[in-house]
RNA sequence: GCCCAGAUGGCGGAAUUGGUAGACGCAGCAGACUCAAAAUCUGCCGUUCGCAAGGAUGUGCAGGUUCGAUUCCUGUUCUGGGCACCA
């Protein structure tokens, strides 16, 4: 009987699925074990090699644990929603679904043949209604909730809601620089629309303005770890930074537990580490350093904490005398007079000197030309009308000309024109809103239609909001003096508050919110030509060339202990989306401050002493500080506590931690995704019911992007607009608010779905719930997940997040989804070359592709064949193709072109020209090869598996050729799982052999039947409890490379000693069925079992089969091994060096010395020091 | 630039805690069986000197610790991966 692979496979693989061999229940009382696998997005182009790596490990292993009395989960599923689909929908009119559900069945009938032991019961789609159901069900829990501060954790918005009605923005002071503080009494009166624009400041799935990377070619917005040198990860697309309405997850609150519990999990160190390094903690400190520019009239004196002080005083005569700084000629005198006069009438005075100047003209423009809706506010507010309150149309405050003003209350109110709902718009507004609101002040916003078509009600807002408003600002004042308004601030982010004494200048971001406010007359149009300049670069221009660029504002902040000016300069190298958008330099501890210092001739202060050359900065912690005032003689690492607390004590800093890790986009604009359980009205975002998941997509002709940048799904009005109406109608039952709203026509990213699959497989057909309780107690964390490292920073780090936000709402008991993290390598492919050779500068006969074997081309490439020599060699293969002498005149040369050849054409380098020949639909047809030793050699170069460069190989023919027993074994036994390896074909007829010769245990080709019931000798059962010893530790430290050499060794050994019992033998198989399922069932039900192999209990190593009485001792003189003893293993060191010392060789080696020491490890080696 | 991992025969790799470096397999060489091929079996197989016995040398490179180092330490080169103006 021979060793029929192909019948044996399929007759148990149909057995196994007929009888449910690999159903799991939700139920045992054996212990659970939870094996995963990366579940794969089911591209059109199929499995190649490298997939199934990580589902033959994760499969073994499933059914090692089974053996071991487990009860296994190990399901798979498909990652079915995607960018490739729709791309592949709009090249080919294929519906995203018919291709998806067609790439599906072919992986379904690849990932058969290898004969996995999925519970295919359990499968998922994530792009099935039935489990996008649960997808948008999770997004709005995530929607309905935000992070409590203090709790830390994802807490019902309603509590938010609540704590805003009792005690105002108490709770989350601080916390969201977007929104201002109010009262519990200010809540109330806000209005829908306002309530809601604050509470989507905390929601964790929430809709905001942002910069997002938006990718042209693909009609979408990516998220950060979509990005890759600033081309899209898929495609490789330029990507652009734009301002858009999106989606997010508010990760970032996460950012601390997501970091932290990296400790509870059992990752390998560089997966933690990427992960750590994505989140990016820095610890530091936020540093206010006060701004004056060069024209300041306001005396910033020197000395600490004065400056602020002066600046409250009102200004006496003279006060110009004591300003540090000369005002330019000729225009200094007028302006010296008006900012006198201005700074004299404190009441109404809100703006610098320097502000006033340039707001004035504007402020009397628009005073000149109101909009109609400004007219009639004016009038129902001016002269005291209101409660008596003094109001000032288009009064400069700061750097902003806000329409109308109450200095008393404090109150400004805003009458919008539509051109405040364009994005560059809103930022402005938003920044000023910010800066407002910092002091102290309320704004009222109104539409002009609001205005014009209900005077009453906005008229009664503004009289309820000053009454509001009664007592909150008593005792504060209006004054800007009093509060030192004049003063900008800059607000700096740093990790070294110790190098405080060594800035030598500022950088701020080209974006940054200060730059317009700050720069002087002189400098403006050296900055402005600098943002111009920075504005037309692209992303990837900024990353790819790193030049020091910038640009001085003319202005200068004070250091504030020692009163030093410090230039503040902007450039591009500060990012305004990180910190404050706002670094203090310190050249001589920084590199790139450094080298900025350097390029502008910045003068460089040494706080180091010492441990600075001056030619290089340090950026040690451990020096001792120099010039730094009183921090001098301190070490550097010391004193950074020392400043933080004093800048504290001073109310002009804080501590302060930054993560490197923005909220993930979390919209696409693209129609094959999850479509988003939100209905937009009037602004405000509504969730949609629970009753009314899923929704789904709708089906369309076109998947062509809508207007704006939205998506596809805007283009479909019924879609859109299907909840205008509804019957039975909408209000009865109970959600009349999104009545008239319209579908959000964004979708979810790809991300989305597979954030909880893993959470689905515990319970994938519940309609009651994403899965019960029960079954995710029971199944609990996924035990074991195995799967590549490209989802180091996307998929894994979403997963923790949603499996914490659920957990942290009472659906889940565990915080951690994935246990243990095993990451296998890739496999690379190995390209074939062949080198085509054409003649150029000269005319050839033959139009033939000439090929020239990969050692011949070498061999030209190096010179040691020179040009005439290939012609001479194709003219013996063509005659006539050229004429060697004009060849010679001509200097003609060969164009050589390193052409991809099909590894499958290849047997090991060796070139199948036949088979060459018929590729590509007879492409080379007429191809002639010069060959060397008679074959075409080709070249070899390892790289990535992809079919660009044909050097993917087909799973199923190897099965096909081997079966997928030897497939399986040969994978595994390539290299270890984690390593990365190429793929050589050649080597898997080796694994081959060591089944055939399992196979030869049993049966003869011609006796047939060959086992039998003797019973084993001592040294059968030595290999036998050594196997099960070594294939144990093996498996469970994921060590199945070596685990196939040790089934090499067994069966050899056994072989070797014509071992054909079936006491030995059967127990093997139970060790084999992990790795060989179908071999080993075939060769267990042979012996005439009757239960499958996989429910037979895993054999029990005993010891005392394998241990040995005497030890072949390798004795070495002076460390050097010189020969073998064998010694009784009970034998102490005394005997051992009786027995050592009277050997013939070692007392050849003494040469009659006696030795320093015998060193003698028991079971180990002899060492004889001389 | 920063961080991490790795480097062992012609090739993939093994050596689990510092204890005989090269298990197992591929490729190669020699032989057996065969008319022949396939399949199977046996032997050899790091480099080098030597007829051999045996010796020298050898885990990227240079040092160190140790009776003993592929393994630990320091420095260095190269390869792969991650991050990349993150203050």
């Amino acid at each position: 009987m021979e060793y029929n692979f192909n019948e044996i496979e399929q007759k148990w693989q149909k057995h196994w699925n007929d009888a449910k061999a690999y159903s799991v229940s939700n139920t045992s009382t054996k212990p659970k074990y939870y094996v995963l696998d990366m579940f794969p997005y089911p591209s059109g182009a199929g499995l190649h090699v490298g997939h199934p790596l990580g589902y033959i490990a994760s499969d073994i292993y499933s059914r090692y644990k089974r053996l071991k009395g487990f009860n296994v989960l190990h399901p798979m599923g498909y990652d079915a929603f995607g960018l490739p689909a729709e791309q592949y929908a709009i090249e080919h009119g294929v519906h995203p679904a018919v291709s998806t559900d067609q790439n599906i069945r072919n992986f379904r009938n690849q990932l058969d043949k290898i004969g996995f032991c999925y519970d295919w019961e359990r499968e998922v789609r994530t792009s099935d209604p039935s489990y996008h159901k649960w997808t948008q069900w999770i997004f709005l829990q995530l929607f309905n909730s935000y992070f409590h501060p203090t709790l830390k954790k994802a807490t019902p918005i309603a509590a938010l809601v609540g704590s805003f009605e009792l005690e105002g923005s108490v709770q989350i002071d601080g916390l969201r620089a977007q929104v201002s503080p109010f009262t519990a009494d200010e809540w109330k009166i806000f209005g829908e629309k306002k309530q809601q624009e604050i509470l989507m400041e905390f929601r964790l799935a929430f809709c905001g303005y942002g910069e997002v990377n938006w990718c042209e070619a693909l009609g979408t917005v990516l998220a950060n770890d979509e990005v890759v040198n600033g081309v899209s990860e898929r495609g490789g697309f330029p990507v652009v930074k734009k301002t858009l309405r999106q989606w997010y997850l508010r990760i970032t609150d996460y950012a601390d537990r997501l970091l932290n519990d990296l400790d509870k999990l059992e990752w390998s160190e560089a997966m933690k580490e990427m992960q750590t390094n994505w989140i990016g903690k820095s610890t530091g400190a936020e540093i206010d350093f006060k701004v004056k520019t060069s024209t300041s009239p306001l005396p910033l004196s020197e000395g600490e904490g004065q400056g602020r002080e002066a600046a409250t005083l009102p200004l006496s005569e003279g006060a110009n005398e004591t300003s540090p700084l000369p005002l330019s000629e000729g225009e200094g005198q007028g302006r010296v007079a008006l900012a006198q006069e201005k700074l004299a009438a404190p009441r109404y005075f809100t703006s610098t000197a320097e502000q006033w100047k340039y707001l004035e003209q504007f402020a009397k423009t628009n005073r000149k030309n109101q909009t109609e809706a400004e007219a009639i506010i004016w009038e129902e507010v001016r002269n005291r009308k209101i409660d008596g309150f003094k109001f000032r149309r288009q009064h400069p405050v700061a750097g902003f000309i806000p329409d109308f003003t109450c200095l008393e209350q404090k109150l400004i109110i805003e009458i919008d024109g539509d051109y405040h709902e364009e994005i560059d718009q809103k930022k402005y507004d938003e920044a000023r809103s910010a800066w407002l609101r910092e002091n102290d002040f309320s704004m009222l916003r109104f539409s002009n239609d609001e205005v014009l078509s209900d005077l009453k009600s906005v008229v009664e807002k503004i009289k309820l909001t000053l009454a509001s408003l009664q007592g909150v600002n008593a005792g504060k004042s209006p004054s800007p003096l009093e509060r030192g308004w004049g003063e900008v601030t800059l607000k700096v982010y740093t990790t070294r508050p110790d190098t405080i004494f060594g800035v030598d200048f500022m950088v701020i971001a080209p974006e940054h919110a200060l730059v317009s406010s700050i720069t002087t007359a002189s400098q403006q149009a050296e900055v402005d030509s600098y943002i111009t300049y920075v504005k037309s670069r692209s992303e990837r221009e900024r990353q790819a060339e790193k030049k020091i660029t910038g640009a001085f504002t003319g202005a200068c902040a004070i250091n504030p202990f020692d009163g030093r000016e410090i230039p503040i300069w902007i450039s591009e190298y500060v990012l305004a989306g990180y910190g404050t958008g706002a670094i203090m330099a310190v050249p001589c501890g920084d590199e790139r401050d450094f080298k900025f210092a350097n390029y502008f001739n910045i003068p460089i202060t040494n706080i180091l002493g010492d441990a600075f050359n001056g030619t290089e900065p340090n950026p040690t912690k451990d020096a001792i500080l120099h010039n730094s005032g009183f921090l001098n003689g301190m070490v550097l690492r010391d004193a950074i506590d020392v400043v933080v607390t004093k800048l504290e004590e001073m109310g002009i800093g804080k501590r302060k931690i930054n993560f490197r890790m923005r909220d993930a986009a979390f919209s696409r604009q693209r129609y094959w995704g999850e479509p988003f359980p939100i209905v937009w009205k009037n602004g405000i975002a509504y969730p949609l019911p629970e009753s009314e998941l899923p929704l789904t997509l709708p089906k369309v002709d076109s998947y062509s992007p809508g207007p704006d940048g939205e998506g596809p799904l805007a283009n479909i009005p019924e879609w859109v607009n299907q909840y205008t109406s509804k019957s039975p109608s909408l209000s009865e039952r109970g959600w009349g608010e999104v009545e008239g709203g319209q579908l959000e026509t964004n979708t979810m990213p790809g991300y989305a779905g597979s954030s909880w699959y893993f959470l689905r497989y515990m319970d994938p057909h519940n309609s009651e719930a994403f899965a019960s309780k029960q079954a995710t107690d029971y199944w609990n964390q996924v035990d074991l997940y195995i799967g590549g490292t490209e989802h180091a920073v996307g998929h894994l780090l979403y997963s923790r997040m949603w499996t914490k936000a659920l957990h942290d709402l009472g659906h889940l008991s565990f915080d951690e989804p994935f246990r243990r993290l095993l990451n296998q390598g890739m496999i690379t492919g190995s390209s074939r070359f062949v080198y085509r050779y054409q003649l150029i500068n000269t005319s050839v006969t033959s139009e033939a592709d000439i090929f020239v074997s990969f050692g011949l081309d070498e061999k030209v490439r190096s010179g040691k064949i020179p040009t005439e020599g290939i012609a001479f060699m194709i003219n013996e293969l063509i005659p006539n193709y050229c004429n060697l002498d004009t060849l010679k005149k001509r200097n003609a040369t060969f164009l050589v072109s390193k052409i991809h050849v099909d590894v499958n054409l290849v047997d090991g380098v060796e070139l199948d020209i036949e088979a060459f020949k018929k590729w590509r639909n007879g492409e080379y047809a007429h191809a002639e090869f010069i060959l060397e030793d008679g074959k075409y050699i080709c070249g070899v170069e390892t790289e990535k598996m992809s079919k660009s460069k044909f050097n993917t190989v087909n799973p199923d023919d190897l099965v096909a050729k081997f079966g997928a027993d030897t497939f399986r074994m040969y994978e595994m036994f390539l290299g270890p799982i984690e390593q990365s390896k190429p793929w050589d074909t050649k080597g898997i007829e080796g694994v081959h052999r060591f089944l055939k010769k399992l196979w030869r245990l049993f049966f003869d080709e011609l006796k047939g039947k060959q086992w039998n019931e003797q019973e084993p000798t001592a040294a059968e059962l030595k290999i036998l409890h050594r196997t099960i010893k070594k294939i144990e530790d093996d498996t469970e430290r994921f060590s199945f490379n070596t685990a196939v050499s040790a089934f090499m060794v067994c069966v050899n050994d056994l072989a070797d000693v014509k071992c054909h019992k079936s006491a030995i033998l059967e127990p093997v198989l139970i060790l084999l069925a992990p790795y060989a399922p179908h071999i080993a069932e075939e060769l267990w039900h042979a012996l005439g079992n009757t239960t499958l192999v996989i429910d037979a209990p895993f054999p029990v190593f005993e010891a005392k089969h394998v241990v040995e009485s005497a030890k072949d001792y390798p004795v070495s003189i002076n460390g050097k091994v010189r020969t073998n003893i064998t010694i009784g293993l009970d034998v102490e060191q005394a005997g051992v060096e009786t027995i050592v010392l009277n050997n013939d060789v070692v007392k050849k080696w003494l040469e009659g010395k006696d030795p320093k020491k015998i060193v003698f490890v028991k079971n180990r080696m002899i060492n004889i020091v001389l």
